[in-house]
DNA sequence: CGAGCGCTTGACCGGCGTCAACACCCGTGG
DNA sequence: CCACGGGTGTTGACGCCGGTCAAGCGCTCG
């Protein structure tokens, strides 16, 4: 019987965390329709779908996919934020990228079947889940599709390439103040989401210590404040000075 | 009259540079058409190419296109390697990936037109341009360019992660390392290069006396060894050290 | 052969990591 | 209702890695 710990000695802690299938989609009635793949399909196109678009909900920390699974579909995140981890080869955890509503989940696996990175939500999600069969057909038959699905190749590749210029340079003050600015709502740009302090040390790559320090700082500087007590929520108070650090 | 500096007060150093249209491409006899684009075209599929495919050749630190520029065309390297840089909003340049013979350069333009990156060689280099036309109509109406595309694309945007995840974690001795292993000859995978100090410090987010530094102590301790007397090309003698370093 | 640029090396210092104690929030059970 | 306990966040003391500043070297090219 193999131990809980993996060659390389780190535990392995079995968590089971809850996932619920919620029912499947009618897109065409899709409430965040105009962000998502397939904005702008017609009819026509909607009439070549012949497998189900399920939907999902996942608890925070649950697994969408692991590192190197076989895929099974796109995502698409409807609700809620996903964090998206590679491991290195010492066992050392980093997380790439964080997706929010709108975000496509998984796209790699168009090309290869295979997804290249780990999923994980970090709050409480809904998905819905595109079949890759329904995906090959649409973006070889719809022109549509085929820009949207451009489309979100290039944000994807965009989003990566900003993690590293902007957030993974310069000193820990500036990484955690850039995280504060890239985490706004979309739709209250004065408020702001932060993660748990090792998520955040995972992300920057800074120990979880220092996010905390710094956060304080930027606090007791006025420059952002907290809204809630667990230290998730902040509201920015001085955009400029986040900026410019 | 404008001055040499940027409102941000950095100086502007006027370099002109050269680069060479080197006369236009037949596809068909590509000396490393396996790697490319075109690699699944057929008759065809050649057949509706309606545009010129232009050579070009640009010597060491020459300008392919910057950042937010208009986009003529996508990019394959041929030859050479090229640096693909950002700008971050205080100034600081940040390499986010090096790329080699077989990459392509520029796919963003494909969604928005524009590039999102400045685009450098490092040493001399040869690349084609295909023209975005010519891109848009063959990815909708030839399936084996369709496919293609798609890789070229997973394969980007794992480049990002990875550089992210394998370059930009760890001690700076970590990182050196790291980029030892992954800038190694695609067909002689005990020699790498490397390239100025500086260039390799804004790619793994180090500076420049650290990155030489570091480097010394990996040819003290044996790990490599110079093939060169200006710090380009390495021999590795010790990969396993240089993995768990 | 000399000038200049880039690489290396050294000395010193500061920011971030490490280790540890403590505070706070919250769920649980008495 | 409150006492307790665990998990997470905060704060402090200290040490080290990497940044800074500066000098010197070696290669390359005019």
């Amino acid at each position: 019987m193999p131990s809980l710990t993996t060659h390389a000695g780190f535990p392995v802690i079995p968590i089971h965390i809850d996932s619920a299938w919620k029912g499947t989609s009618d897109c065409r009635s899709c409430g965040i329709r105009d962000m998502v793949l397939f904005a702008d399909l017609n009819e026509q196109d909607f009439g070549q779908i012949h497998a189900p678009i399920d939907n999902f909900e996942y608890a925070p920390e649950a697994v969408l996919f692991t590192e190197g699974e076989q895929a099974l579909g796109i995502y698409t995140l409807r609700q809620g934020m996903v964090k998206l981890v590679r491991s290195t080869a010492d066992g050392r955890a980093r997380i790439v990228r964080v997706l929010r509503a709108g975000d496509v989940i998984g796209l790699e696996a168009l090309a290869t079947a295979h997804y290249d990175t780990e999923a994980v939500a970090m709050v409480s999600s809904s998905v819905c889940r595109i079949p890759l069969s329904v995906l090959h057909h649409l973006s070889a038959n719809s022109p549509r599709l085929h820009v949207r699905l451009m489309q979100k190749w290039q944000q994807a590749l965009k989003d990566a390439d900003d993690w590293l210029a902007e957030l993974n340079f310069g000193t820990a003050r500036q990484r955690v103040a850039g995280l504060a600015l890239k985490m706004r709502d979309a739709d209250a740009p004065h408020k702001t989401s932060f993660f748990a302090r090792e998520d955040m040390g995972a992300m920057l790559d800074l120990k979880l210590e220092t996010v905390s320090r710094e956060i304080s700082a930027l606090v007791r500087e006025g420059l952002v404040r907290p809204l809630d007590k667990i230290g998730r929520r902040y509201e920015i108070l001085d955009e400029q000075r986040l900026l410019t650090n």
